[in-house]
DNA sequence: TTGATTTACGCAAACGATTGCGGTAAATTT
DNA sequence: AAATTTACCGCAATCGTTTGCGTAAATCAA
């Protein structure tokens, strides 16, 4: 079956193209007889406009583009929903792909956007993206650019992130009302600006409102090496009391280790982390953890990027604050 | 800053807009000089061919929709990941869509699909979808709809899915083989065909060969239940000695339930699942799980998309095979 | 030298919608 | 009855590409 178009409508009705046009839109110009044939018609033959043939007029595309390091994971995935969600309402649609970190991956995600004329663009940046001339190209060709969770340096961007040194201070404080003595803190990747952002923050205020406190910190790549790491400092004259997961992957590595040396949470040892909330609640009890909610981020992402397209001055970076959630593991 | 047209670089060029667009796709009629000039041009000045025209022109997107319940998903997850990679090799790509399992939803992201001119369609189902009149009309303007995990029972569908027979007997088989004697076994909503399936065909065979095994069967909605339904049983006077999860959600809920109160995995109680991996390897022993990858299922979905595509009988419904991975737990 | 081929390129019509600019008949005003 | 307004509608250009067909110049065969 061949596709309705304009012009057929036009055909069987005996108008012009415009009129059906602008009948189906409403147009003062039109009678209401003749808008009320024409969507009869197009109803009973299913008109469906050309999205295409609409971009190509307007130069308009209704589309985004989303571009994370990885579909399949907790925190982005939550974070696209938010978008998805926001998109539909607004008349748009989301065209995602990932780059699983790599920069050439980037490079060409954009380059389909560009192809596609997307109206905007939400990108992560890969983990070891530098140079941010690709992105720059957006920007010339007046496609907004929104950066979420990792986001660059430079103030000339929009961005949107997680406050991450307040994550990290939250925890902290809950550590120290907790009375702990011994802490052992897991922190990731250290080439992520994310993780020295919450390293810093965490230990420079335990450094001042704990001083006698003692912290251990500790980089680790992946879950694996996290439950490595704990395990060997457990292993330790110097027992710890408490324990501080920066992400789900390392709270992962903690919680296998824990159940696998039976021990006792919260009486021998205090979990807190920072999540979006879903591994925590997998665990009896539930992990306490600072919330970095995905969705949260999402909503507050599309709110910049509408600004943007309006043409409205943009804060230049945003953060989602966040709060403590009470498991039982503290 | 305008975009790059093939008009343009006809006119630097004082070519004709033909002669660019054949010298761009090394058209045979074109020299070879002519040729360097183009390419040239178009480099420097960044052009990229708009895609909205192109698909005016061929009546061809070059991008698939993809419908899932929710993207926030484990499994779903998973299987874009897959159609995403593949996508990107055969010069495709996603416009995702979320229906939270909400017939309207799924309505409207099918409109939106058509509008767009899809090339083709991978939808999974909302949990009562019963109409499938949206998606014959997809077919009536020739887009192929390739049907995953929940899928129509209808055969004239194209369709691929989870082996649930084979999961639920691999898990079976493996219950048996352990010699147990009181299995308790979870399954989810009854309303889905794909808990029938799956719980059909596991007392079937247990009936069969473990006529002496004691089975219960339960289903729960949720994660929760599951955790409640646990405990319920394990109450009682008779003990059994092996649980069985058909989803990640319930083993989520056993799994709470046995570090609450502390039972011994696997000395005094096996644990079995069918899953995609993930959450079983949270957990310490390692969860044995039969494997159902939304990867896989992904890959195999893609192949039948191609095969759809270019217009080859494809079979009606396609499963992807499971598989037992051990873990520590049996 | 002449007729037949090749080579290399341009013309122009689509694809399906939007929209500024008119245009004409009927209705209204003077 | 003439002039003006209003209500409705059509013409045609445009967005950026693709592609069948036509054609001048160059090359070749004889």
């Amino acid at each position: 079956m061949t596709n309705t178009t304009l012009k057929l409508l036009a055909q069987q009705l005996q108008l012009s193209i415009s009129t059906v046009s602008r009948a189906l839109k409403d147009h003062p110009d039109i009678s209401t007889a003749t808008k009320e044939k024409v969507h009869a018609l197009a109803n009973s033959l299913d008109y469906e406009p050309n999205a295409y043939a609409i971009q190509l007029r307007t130069q308009s595309s209704k589309i985004f583009g989303v571009i994370v390091p990885a579909i399949a994971n907790l925190f982005y995935d939550s974070f696209i929903a938010a978008i998805e969600e926001e998109s539909r309402k607004n008349g748009y649609a989301l065209m995602i792909l990932q780059s699983s970190n790599n920069t050439d991956n980037e490079l060409n995600n954009l380059k389909i956007f560009r192809q596609n004329r997307v109206s905007g663009v939400f990108a992560c940046l890969s983990a070891h993206t530098h140079n941010l001339e690709v992105y720059e190209k957006m920007s010339d060709r007046d496609i907004p650019v929104v950066f979420f969770d990792i986001v660059p340096k430079d103030n000339k961007y929009t961005k949107v992130r997680m406050a991450d040194e307040r994550c990290a201070i939250i925890a902290a404080e809950n550590i120290i009302q907790r009375g702990a003595k011994r802490v052992l803190a897991l922190f990731g990747d250290p080439g992520l600006s994310i993780s020295q952002k919450r390293k810093q923050a965490f230990q420079q205020f335990m450094e001042k409102y704990a001083p006698k406190t003692h912290c251990t910190y500790e980089y680790t790549y992946s879950s694996l090496e996290a439950e490595a790491a704990f395990k060997k400092h457990l292993s330790k004259t110097q027992k710890f009391d408490t324990v501080f997961a920066m992400t789900d992957e390392i709270l992962i590595g903690v919680m296998k280790a824990i159940q696998a040396l039976n021990i006792k949470v919260p009486k021998e040892i205090g979990v807190i982390s920072i999540s979006n909330g879903f591994i925590p609640s997998l665990y009896h009890p539930n992990i306490s953890y600072v919330e970095t909610s995905g969705y949260e981020l999402g909503k507050l992402a599309f709110v910049q990027m509408l600004a943007n397209l309006k043409g409205g001055k943009t804060l230049s970076e945003l953060t989602v604050d966040a709060r403590f959630i009470e498991g039982g593991s503290m």
